[in-house]
DNA sequence: CATGAATGAGCTTTCATTCAT
DNA sequence: GATGAATGAAAGCTCATTCAT
């Protein structure tokens, strides 16, 4: 229960939940990432929480509305460090280098993804069938993530440390490679025997300076 | 219709398909890839075929059976080039620079890519559901193309064309470049324009150099 | 099962209905009847009616299509006597003197109202909560038959037979009597002892000259 | 709310209600008389009533208890004048003419007709179905009327101003005539426009000397 | 007294699957 | 082979009622 416990108090720290409330999330969690959102039964979800099923009804006007109350916060988690100004005058000035920039990002975000990977399935899963959802991600997260990473960019670019090119093609470039990456390690070979700091570098030097050999 | 047909001839041109099961599939795969397959009912499935219920389950003892039938098809087909050894050999010697080798693969796969990309995305939004898809994937799919991909990198390493890191490395740093290009290209963000030319263009040279300044 | 056989040939009689419709129906009008619509439960129709739950839902798509299903061909047979123009030119010929003229429309509707007692009691008991039911019932039959009356009534008005009086009048006055009377003979007191023949002669008297004494 | 008030005083006036029971009474008779019992949910009054659903099973023991708590009270106002003693002897000495009886009946009643209708509404609604309903009102109402009004009948009769016919038939006759009438002006034609003096003495008139023209 | 969270039985409806035609 | 009516289990959801606070 404690790393279930760290989990919602992670995405639901603002808001008071009742015992109740907390053992349906959870419940519905882990099942709407283990069987899908469409193939989750309430009941089900009920018996996993150890609740009556019309226990989750009075929280939750709908099945849908558990899933809303899942995934929303998540993306509000998502992009707090891109939206909090403090930290992003911070990020410009403190790391002279890109790979320093590349490197405590990762570091900074890794272990809150680990902890909510469960929920971060299930949104990237329900976003492509529930129209609220993919509106939402596109324009709280896309959009708001996109325009600090576009800054970042620019910075670089006039420090003379990126390639001269759009920051579209930049940012869509590095993001897929870290997210490439977090999704290689904890989604489809988690099982493997990963060495994260040095996959991590590894990582890093590909983005800067891509798999090519100098001569 | 005609693109629905090109569709099923790539994805099921060696089986023998009756009219009713062509239209089965093409509903199915619309469906599916619409709405998921759990949310997806059979009914509604037969009524956008125009058969009858009972006519699907003729041809695919369950709705399971269906998606069974759709997913590992394709499975067969995205993985064709990378066993068949003639194309393969000739690959080796094809292109001199990983670049080209790059290009061509990109080139050569987009618009199956595209014309499958209904079944793509049912097969990743279901493999994690389905522990036969998911061996399916790992074993059919993963591992052979990863094997062929791997002698590949250790030719262009050997060239001295690639750097030393071991090929699980490079291979899933390549990998995931391809592939995010293409999932932000023809998943995320189809209704922007693209340059098609310039983004791949650009990808390649990504992968080979990265986003770093060479002073 | 033969005099609910007669009620929905009564009924239904130009739509073709299977055995199970059938039963689905006279189940239905039964509870209904019975408990009300609101406090019937498609469980207990489907039990009586000796099939199984869907097969109501294949039928109706929901409980409320199926109570429409029960009233509405009920309002249309209920106004076919009255919207028929050879019975209705018979009818302003026939009957000299309006003693006759009630005394046949008693007569006639009797046993069709005896037969649909049950339908018209779920008519009546549904037509104040459900809109569309309550707009059919005005705009289809009190309209028609109000219009059909007027006719009448101002018919035997010219021949001197009825008193001058606005034929809403005389026809709210005439049509609250006939079905007090059918409404006390066969809801209120089913169980007394009625002369039928009598009473109807006590009410047809009771429109023409009333309850008082003529010296 | 004064017209609610005056409602709950006719209808309660010698319990002591408190000032949450009112409301839940008030919010029950209008939810009741909209929807219907059965299809009323005491969720929904508590909400109108804006007490917390506990409290109206503090008050009432069950759903079924509230609305016995609604329609028996005014099943004993409904008998009240029948049943005053000295009201009645009043009544036989004082109308020489049965139309004067008549007429100031109707006076007398209607306004608390008109402020009670939501809960006669109810009451008639439900009476069908709900045994204990049915036997009180046959047996408090129906027979203590009928014997009250038979006694009234017998007497006109002696006077020689009604003719010669069973008390059951002329009570019958009467009795559904002006309900007849109350039924159509305040249920199911509201909407319209009503000279309700004139309509009263057109009533009163049709009861004694009926339709036809005298020659 | 009053509250409202919790309950679990029961509701209407959907669904994959079967089978007589 | 194809059909679609029939099934009954299970779905999401509502509701009257209880009870700890």
């Amino acid at each position: 229960m404690s790393e279930e416990e760290m989990m919602l108090q992670q995405l639901f720290d603002e808001e008071k939940l009742t015992e109740k409330q907390k053992k349906i999330l959870v419940a519905a969690i882990g099942i709407f990432s283990e069987k899908g959102y469409a193939a989750s039964s309430t009941s089900e979800i009920a018996k996993k929480a150890g609740v009556a099923e019309g226990t989750i009804f009075r929280h939750y006007k709908t099945k849908k509305d558990l899933l809303t109350s899942i995934v929303v916060p998540l993306m509000t988690k998502l992009i707090a460090p891109f939206v909090v100004n403090d930290f992003n005058k911070v990020l410009d000035r403190q790391f002279e280098r890109v790979e320093d920039f590349l490197r405590a990002t990762i570091e900074n975000r890794r272990d809150v993804l680990i902890r909510l990977l469960p929920v971060i399935k299930i949104m990237f899963q329900e976003i492509p069938f529930h129209q609220e959802l993919r509106e939402q991600f596109f324009e709280q997260i896309a959009k708001k993530i996109f325009d600090r990473v576009s800054l970042l960019i620019k910075g670089y670019q006039d420090k003379g440390q990126i390639i001269e090119m759009p920051a579209e093609s930049v940012a869509r470039l590095a993001i897929t490679s870290v997210l490439g990456f977090l999704f290689s390690r904890y989604v489809l070979f988690p099982h493997l025997e990963w060495d994260d700091e040095l996959e991590t570098e590894r990582t890093i030097q590909f983005i800067m300076h891509g798999l090519g050999k100098k001569e």
